[in-house]
Formats: C-alpha cells, structure tokens, sequence
DNA sequence: ATCTTTTGGTTGACACGTCAACCAAAATTT
DNA sequence: AAATTTTGGTTGACGTGTCAACCAAAAGAT
C-alpha cells in the first residue's frame, strides 16, 4: 500500500519500456504489412486457422484462441472476407460458423511466415542478451500470475 | 544475414514479451480511464501542456514532443476539444495555432496524475527485479540505435 | 515581383478495438 | 411443455490511428 507518487525515474522506466515495444513491434508489424499486405491480425487468424484447425475452425475457438472478443473477431473477419482471405460457412450439424481459410489466405499465410520471422530476429532477438531473455520469461510468469491475484475479496 | 526461420522457442519469446506488454500497460490504461475518463492520448497531451506550456503550447510543438504526427494529433484534439478538455485559438503573433488547457483539462489531469501513478507501480514497477530494470534500460538504447543505423545504403 | 517550396494544420476514408444492444438457436429449469 | 438461461454470433456507434489529399500562410529562389 505505498501511496506515495512514483520518482521521475520510475516514470522513465515507464517510458523507455513503453517506447521500446513501440519501435519494435512497430517495425515488426510494418514490415510485414509492406512485404505481405498482412496485419498483425489477419496473420494471427491465419496461423490459428492452419495449426490447430487445418484450414477451418468454428468461430468461437478461434477467438478463444487468440484472445479476443467475439465482438472484436467478427469485424475482423468480416474486412478479411471482403479481401477474399477466409470465408464464413454455417455449420449444418450444430450451431455455430466455419471459418475457412481461402487459397489466397493460405498462399498469404506461406508468403508472410517468412517474412515475420526475419523480422523479429531483426528488430527483437537480435537485440536480445541471455539477460534480456530471462527478464522477458520471469516477467511474463509475474504478470500472468497478478491476473489471478487481485485478491481484494479472498476466494470463499 | 541469417535466412533461417526462428525456432519456436524463439517465437515464444515474441509471444512473453507482446502479452506481457499487452498485460500490464492494458491495465495502466484501464484504470486511467475508468478512474478519471482519460485515454493515455489524453492524459499524454494534458501532461506535456502542463510540464512544457504551463498550460499552453503550440500545436507543432506538442506533435514533435509526442512524436505524433501533425494528423494524428489534429483528430485527437478535435475530440478532446468536444469534450472541453482543451481549446484552440489561432496565434496572432505568428502562424500556428495554440493548445490551451481548460479548467476542466487542469482538474483532470491534477485526477489522473496519482491514479497513473498508482497503476504504474502497482501493475509495472511491483513486478520488477533489478536485473529486469537494467534490462529495460539496455534495451532502450539498443532500439534506439538500431533506428539510425538501418545502413544499407551509407551516407554519402 | 513572381514562382516555388516548406511549414502548420485540416479533412475524409478506412483499418482496428471496445462496448452495449440485439437476435436466434441450444440447453436447462421448473 | 413452457419459461429461462446460456451460447454463438452480428451490428452500430464511437474512440483511436494511418495515409493521402488538400489548403493557406511564410520563406526562399530567380
């Protein structure tokens, strides 16, 4: 319970943390919309729909999977219809959408694995010491573990 | 010049640090905006009229000190100025336009201020070794770095 | 003095995200 | 069987960002 403002160096933890991640996803993402005309996105939907679902998955899994809202996952996939990357196919046994990825979302897919992957060995890993890759590991620990622990009100 | 793939341990890497990310500034952002109202754009802009303009500056020069570019910053203030945060007035002096804080913007701000404070410390700053620190720092400079020296083609 | 470029700013279109409201088909309750 | 809740998905409004086109005032060049 420290009540007390955080220092002007802390501030600057803040930023230089904030800035890094900036600049490097920046460049990570832009590289790939310029080479392969792919969004972070779009190459998300892609990837899942061919490891887990080989070319299709219902709707819900997929937004589980990545993360993301249902809400937020079909108007996604609703802008990567009209750009003819997936299509949408009701299920007929049960409830539910298909999605399939089209042949020009696999040929895109093929054409930007590539293309991401050099990109973040460029603008990420090869900016990494043994250091950097320990914090990055221990951190991501640490912060899936405070999700879990907002534990104003202890569990019953 | 290494065309191989990353592997997939390396991939988890890209993967830790985006969620980390995502994480921890999502729940700065989150508690900025449902204690005060204010977006980190918002709270951005309110801070730098503070601490550089004592309440006032010129648009331009809020741009470069944001690094936003001239339209991203035109749009955000056009919304802010709805929301009677902020106004502009045309600069006699000179060319240009002056952003001025409102009374409003002051005593939001002056709201925002120990909220992000707060957040920053407890969603960030808790979770830090000092091992994690100098990692954020060194990292700092090597993205910078790494900004002007894309040489492929040298200065002539 | 006129022509050109730079500077400061706006605007419109569109991608991306969130939120809340909505809808219909299951699955459960009662 | 009828009423209720949960699940899967869509939609509209709006905040946030980018890009390119536009505009006018200022500064420089010829």
């Amino acid at each position: 319970m420290n009540k007390k403002m955080i220092s002007e160096e802390e501030m600057q933890i803040w930023h230089m943390w904030k800035s890094s991640y900036k600049r490097i996803f920046g460049r990570v993402v832009k590289d790939m919309f310029e080479k392969t005309g792919l969004s972070e996105g779009d190459f998300g939907i892609l990837d899942r729909l061919d490891l887990f679902g080989k070319g299709k998955l219902r709707q819900q899994e997929l937004a589980d999977s990545m993360d993301w809202t249902k809400s937020r996952l079909s108007h996604h996939l609703t802008r990567m219809e009209k750009r003819g990357l997936v299509l949408r196919e009701p299920i007929k046994t049960e409830r539910g959408v298909q999605v399939i990825t089209t042949s020009a979302g696999k040929s895109a897919l093929e054409d930007a694995r590539p293309v991401v992957s050099m990109a973040i060995r460029e603008y990420f890993l090869d900016l990494l010491t043994e250091q950097d890759i320990e914090s990055i590991t221990t951190l991501a620990e640490r912060t899936k573990a405070k999700s879990s622990s907002a534990c104003n009100t202890p569990p019953s």
